[in-house]
DNA sequence: AGGGATCCTCGGTCGC
DNA sequence: TGCGACCGAGGATCCC
């Protein structure tokens, strides 16, 4: 399941791989994936002719800019993107194919058929869904203590709930807020409004810290068992929590838990991150 | 406002 | 032991 690190690592690699090519044609295999516009034949004519100059992120979305448009795509938990040459076989799981005039086909494959793609004129993409509503990204000046306590008062939900909304920042997934709430030592079932000014600032260092450590080494490896080119981060072996149930903390050596909160399958270390009453 | 349903497939588990 | 049936995971959006 993507989230920003691995996003974000995503991008720099197919930065590298299709800047400068110029689409000759699209293949779509599954059209419901394409959610704007409304029939694929509209999303294949537009994007004909156009030549990718840039990949961008928002949180989870990657953004591919042409010369005209912005195609705005989200992995959900089983998307990606792999570079092809045409005569390579097709795998079953392959829905969207981009190719291009020198024989080489940019893929898009995803078994569970979550992802989503939007298609936008250049400059219309952020005003309406999915980009719209976006809170904050975790790097950015606008992520501040202040703002999270201000974002935290007002609602009853817990944290986890709370960090898992992209409207509140945008980028976190499952993996990461499990990874920054044991970091900052705050169970994942506490109200958010109960939180401290001191949680608060441990909570957004370690949100930050969690995912600069997470870019660096590549992002999270989980489930490897269908393993496409590139793409391959190593932060899984640096995780505290995620993916741990039942083994050591690595801080106190208390069995790590696993419990369904805010409907996602949620670790936390029992002793490290005590439930206090607020 | 916030919890539930929805979209999908497949691996894992259950039961015969 | 073999195999079909069923369940659950999971991000964002829509529904109530």
């Amino acid at each position: 399941m993507p989230e920003l690190p691995e996003v974000e690592t995503i991008r720099r690699t197919l930065n590298e791989l299709v800047i400068d090519r110029r689409i000759e044609n699209v293949i779509v295999h599954w059209p419901k994936i394409i959610k704007k516009p409304a029939e694929k034949e509209q999303f294949i004519d537009a994007l004909k002719g156009q030549t990718f100059q840039t990949i961008g992120r928002k949180g989870k979305f990657l953004i591919f800019y042409t010369n005209d448009f912005a195609l705005v795509s989200h992995l959900r938990m089983e998307g990606r993107y792999g570079l092809f040459q045409r005569s390579d076989e097709i795998d079953k799981h392959t829905h969207i194919i981009f190719q291009f005039k020198d024989g080489t086909e940019l893929r898009y494959r995803d078994v569970r058929k979550f992802g989503t793609m939007h298609l936008f004129k250049k400059g219309e993409e952020f005003s309406s869904l999915p980009l719209s509503q976006l809170g904050p990204e975790p790097f950015s000046d606008d992520f501040t203590n202040e703002y999270l306590r201000q974002r935290f008062s007002r609602t009853e939900r817990n944290i986890k709930a709370v960090l898992l909304d992209q409207t509140v920042l945008t980028g976190l997934g499952n993996i990461y807020v499990d990874e920054a709430l044991f970091r900052a030592g705050i169970h994942p079932e506490r109200k958010a409004p109960s939180l401290t000014t001191k949680e608060i600032k441990k909570l957004r260092e370690e949100i930050i810290l969690t995912l600069e450590e997470a870019v660096e080494k590549g992002g999270s490896t989980v489930r490897t068992y269908v393993n496409t080119q590139g793409q391959i981060g190593m932060f899984q072996l640096q995780h505290f929590v995620y993916g741990r149930k039942g083994e050591p903390c690595k801080k106190c050596g208390t069995l790590i838990e696993k419990k369904v909160t805010a409907g996602r399958g949620t670790h936390y270390c029992p002793k490290c991150q005590r439930h206090k009453k607020s």
